[in-house]
DNA sequence: AGTATATAAACATCTGACGTTTTAATATTT
DNA sequence: AAATATTAAAACGTCAGATGTTTATATACT
């Protein structure tokens, strides 16, 4: 009983106002809101005011701003970028160990393999293919190393059809690094992701899901591994 | 080779400088900014754009803004609330079906369930009896049923010691109440929901990883068949 | 037809004034 | 002396209006 009664900031009212019109469809994708000028009408409101609602709105992803002729407030989808940005910010203070990834990923990326084994089509095999072959390519070259990795993880993910599955992969992967490691590879460590890499192409390629689900945990296992040694090893991490 | 020369808005400049000094550690959780004087002063730009930036970073979750003497703007963790609301946000445009929700909760739920009775403490025990028993007694009361199968599973999850995997679950749980039903139970689905608490409460019980496992996965299953029927049946969701 | 120029709509920024909230110090009363 | 009321100051909150910048479109000029 008895919520508060206290005023909030006027911006913040515009951004729930805002956010509960875009959420309840009153307010869609690729809709144009009023000018500044008519808005901060209507809202009875400054144009500072205004404008400090739209930083918040659009900062969690939910309009973007274009200035000149024609610009303005327009309404657009969240979208993965800003999505897993956010999901990063809370991660990071989180600081979750490697472990913890690696558990959570073991839980998801198995099963992810297993169903893509069962449901993978002649260009889904094509595209890994070609992954895996820039991937042989291009051991040594560390940036560009890791987006192929993300990329074919992110492939397999992409054949289960299962959009927060995806989601949830990218955003581990994009924290891990992120977090953990600017991803000095090594040698040893190039060559054994691709090798891993090979033996899920082999059990994708013979549809064997059993297989599939098998070497990737392998996989996610030995990365763990290496992780750990490494971060052990030369590169504490907490100071 | 070129990146973009064009020059940002001065509020999405400032917002990426303190970002970086929180993410950098220059700014810990708790530190208090300079006030909104000396800052705009060090920043040389105006109260307004300095403000706008405030309002962003607010809402990323890294600045809570007090007013009063001793006031000013506190550097604070990107909170669960946060992050669970943000990750609302991008899955709401997502729109994914329940299947979806489905399948990514029976990657994940079934091998913490397995986990858990593997370590389970009497304290846990004591928590999620106290919690069935709630259950048991609250069946008809529909806003408090869904917190206690909230906590069951959070419950659960937290065994884990996984900080990540009880952020994932939270967030699918939150998720899919707001998102796809704003739960009209009826009196077969709460039972059905606390008999199979109940089963996987004796799996814990006596500590058996596999049953536990089955039995969660069984749980998970039952509920997506019951939510599918009720859906198609008389609520559906896309107008 | 193609290119330059002008115009207008809309956002971006700054300034300075005034209001409100909150804490802490001080004065007053009991 | 303790409790209460008053006051002061620091910091955020809001507003109005002037001025600058961007961008698309219309217009004029090759």
């Amino acid at each position: 009983m008895f919520k508060t009664a206290k005023t909030k900031r006027i911006s913040t009212n515009i951004v729930d106002q805002i956010r509960e019109a875009i959420l309840s469809g009153e307010l869609k994708p690729g809709d144009r809101l009023p000018s500044e000028k008519e808005l901060s009408k209507k809202f009875e409101v400054s144009k500072a005011s205004l404008r400090e609602a739209f930083r918040a709105l659009e900062a969690l992803g939910f309009l973007k701003i274009r200035q000149g002729m024609s610009g303005g407030a327009f309404v657009r989808e969240v979208d993965l970028t800003t999505a897993r940005n956010n999901m990063f910010n809370y991660i990071f203070f989180q600081n979750p160990s490697i472990q913890e990834f690696t558990q959570l990923t073991s839980f998801i990326e198995p099963a992810t393999a297993e169903i893509a084994a069962r449901n993978i089509t002649p260009e889904d095999l094509d595209d890994l293919e070609e992954n895996l072959e820039m991937t042989r390519k291009a051991q040594h070259k560390s940036a560009f190393y890791y987006e192929l990795d993300t990329y074919f993880h992110h492939r397999i993910a992409e054949i289960t059809g299962n959009r927060l599955v995806c989601f949830v992969i990218d955003s581990l992967k994009n924290a891990i690094v992120n977090i953990k490691l600017e991803l000095e590879l090594d040698n040893d460590f190039s060559v054994r992701v691709f090798k891993a890499h090979e033996r899920i192409m082999d059990a994708l390629r013979s549809r064997d899901p059993d297989s599939a689900r098998k070497a990737m945990l392998q996989h996610i296992q030995e990365v763990d591994q290496m992780m750990v040694t490494y971060c052990d090893a030369d590169a504490p991490f907490e100071p």
